[in-house]
DNA sequence: TCTGGGGTCCTAGGACCC
DNA sequence: TCTGGGGTCCTAGGACCC
C-alpha cells in the first residue's frame, strides 16, 4: 500500500510554529519580492483570499481582515521540510519526497493502516509542530485521493483516510471532480467534461485504448493507478534532472550589462547547485522575457539552448556560455521582466565521457572547492565571480521576513 | 510602482542515416 | 516520365505538478 502524506498550508503553517500567537488567525505567505500569495491558512482561504492573489491589489483587504502577512523565508520551510521527511523515514524505507511539503511511502506492514496513518501524523505534529494529512490506498493516485478526502473532511476524518476495499475505491472516486484528479490540469479537464466525463471515475470506465488514443500514456497510467492498478511507481532518486535559477526583477531592465550580471548571478547559483549534488551539466537553457502581464501585444518572450563542449559545473564556464547566450537573446529597445538560466542534460560529475578535444581546465575544479568551502563558511556570495557585480547586491523585497530560527544561531528561538 | 519559482514528463516534427 | 521508406535521435514547447 502506499501512503501519500501532505502537510497542510505549509507555508503557513511554518510560520505558526513560531509565532503561535497566529495560530486561529488568518496568515497568508507572499512569492520572491512579496510579489503573491503563495500559501493562505484556512482562516484566509474562508475570506476567499486566492492563491496567486498579488499582493499590491490585496493589501487593503489584509488590512481590513487583520491577515498577518510573512515574506517567504525558504531556509525555513526547506529545514522544516526535511525534518518531516526524517520523520517518515522512521515509517518506511522507501519514501519519495514528491514536493517540499508532501512524500509518497511505500507501507509494507499487516499493521492496522488506519493506525499507523495516526501515527504518522501525531508524531510530526509533536516533533515539529506542524499539521498533515494521509491518504493511504493501493495505488499512489488513489493515495492522492484518499488525502484530499481527509483534508476536505478534516474533522471526521481525523487526518487520515484508507482506501482499503473497492466500495470505499468507487466512492472516492464518484466524490471526486475530474479537475481535481492529480494529473488532470486546465486543459485536460476541459477536454475531458466536452467528452461528458465529470467525475475521476467516470474516467476510470473508459478504455485503455481508447484513452491512449486521445491523449498519452500518461493518462492511461493514471487511469490504470485510479483502476487500483498499481502503475506510477515510487521514484526514491533523489538527484535532479535539471536545475534552474530563474527570477522576475523588481523592474524593468533594459540595458544589456545589467541583464548580463544577472545571468552571470543565476549561472553562479545553478553551478552551486549543480556541484552539491555532484552534478555536471550538458546543456545550458538561457531565457529572457518581457512583462507577461503587459497589457498591449504579447510580450518578448525567448530562449537559447546551448550544447556545451564538455560537462561542467564551474561557475566560470557556465557563466561564460550564458552572457554569451544572452547577446544573442537581447535586442535593444526592449523592457525585460524576467531571466533565467537553466542546466539540463545531467551528468554525475566523477564519470564524465572524456572528450577528445576539449575539455575542462583542471584548475576550474581546485578553484570551485575552494570557493564553495568559503562560501560556506563566510554566508553565501562572499566570494563572488568576475562577471558578477561587486559592489551591488541584489536585494528581493521582502518586508514581512520571519527569522531563521532552526538554522541560523543568532536567529534562535529564545525562551524567557 | 508592485503579479513566484523550480521541477517532471510527453509528443510532434525536423534532421539525419542507410 | 519516374522521385522510397523506415528508423533513430534530438529539440522545442506544452501540460502538469507543488
Amino acid at each position: 500500500m502506499y501512503a501519500l502524506v501532505d502537510c497542510n498550508n505549509f507555508y503557513a503553517s511554518c510560520e505558526r510554529v513560531f509565532q503561535p500567537q497566529y495560530r486561529n488567525t488568518p496568515v497568508v505567505v507572499l512569492s520572491n519580492n512579496d510579489g503573491c500569495v503563495i500559501s493562505r491558512s484556512d482562516e484566509a482561504k474562508s475570506i476567499n483570499i486566492p492563491m496567486g492573489a498579488p499582493a499590491f491589489k490585496y493589501r487593503q483587504q489584509f488590512k481590513q481582515h487583520n491577515i498577518k502577512v510573512f515574506s517567504s523565508n525558504y531556509p525555513l520551510y526547506g529545514d522544516m521540510s526535511s525534518r518531516v521527511m526524517g520523520i517518515l523515514r522512521q515509517f518506511s524505507p522507501e519514501v519519495e519526497v514528491y514536493s517540499i511539503d508532501e512524500a509518497f511511502l511505500y507501507l509494507n506492514t499487516v499493521e492496522n493502516l488506519k493506525d499507523i496513518g495516526h501515527k504518522m501524523r501525531n508524531r510530526i505534529l509533536q516533533w515539529t509542530g506542524l499539521p498533515t494529512c494521509v491518504g493511504i490506498a493501493p495505488t499512489k493516485a488513489l493515495a492522492k485521493v484518499a488525502n484530499k478526502i481527509a483534508r476536505q473532511f478534516l474533522s471526521e476524518t481525523g487526518g487520515v483516510v484508507v482506501i482499503d476495499s473497492e466500495s470505499k475505491r468507487i466512492k472516492a472516486l464518484k466524490w471526486t471532480a475530474i479537475n481535481k484528479v492529480w494529473g488532470v490540469g486546465h486543459r485536460l479537464s476541459k477536454r475531458l467534461k466536452q467528452q461528458n466525463i465529470h467525475t475521476a471515475y467516470d474516467f476510470s470506465l473508459l478504455s485503455d485504448a481508447w484513452v491512449k488514443k486521445q491523449y498519452s500514456v500518461t493518462e492511461l497510467y493514471l487511469k490504470k493507478d485510479l483502476e487500483g492498478i498499481a502503475t506510477l511507481n515510487l521514484e526514491c532518486t533523489s538527484n535532479k534532472k535539471s536545475i534552474a535559477t530563474t527570477r522576475s526583477f523588481e523592474n524593468s531592465y533594459t540595458d544589456l550589462n545589467t541583464i548580463k550580471e544577472r545571468i552571470a548571478t543565476f549561472a553562479n547559483s545553478c553551478a552551486e547547485k549543480l556541484r552539491k549534488q555532484q552534478s555536471s551539466c550538458n546543456m545550458l537553457i538561457i531565457l529572457l522575457q518581457g512583462n507577461r502581464f503587459e497589457k498591449k501585444e504579447v510580450p518578448y518572450k525567448n530562449s537559447i539552448t546551448i550544447v556545451l563542449p564538455f560537462p561542467t559545473n564551474s561557475s566560470l564556464t557556465i557563466a561564460k556560455h550564458a552572457s554569451k547566450a544572452v547577446e544573442q537573446l537581447y535586442k535593444k529597445g526592449l523592457k525585460y521582466k524576467r531571466a533565467g538560466v537553466i542546466a539540463t542534460g545531467l551528468v554525475p560529475t566523477q564519470n564524465h565521457q572524456l572528450t577528445i578535444f576539449s575539455s575542462e581546465n583542471p584548475k576550474h575544479h581546485s578553484l570551485m572547492t575552494a570557493m564553495d568551502k568559503l562560501n560556506t563558511k563566510y554566508g553565501e556570495n562572499k566570494l563572488k565571480i568576475a562577471n558578477q557585480d561587486l559592489q551591488r547586491t541584489w536585494k528581493m523585497r521582502q518586508e514581512h521576513l520571519s527569522k531563521q530560527y532552526t538554522t541560523k544561531f543568532n536567529e534562535i528561538l529564545i525562551v524567557k
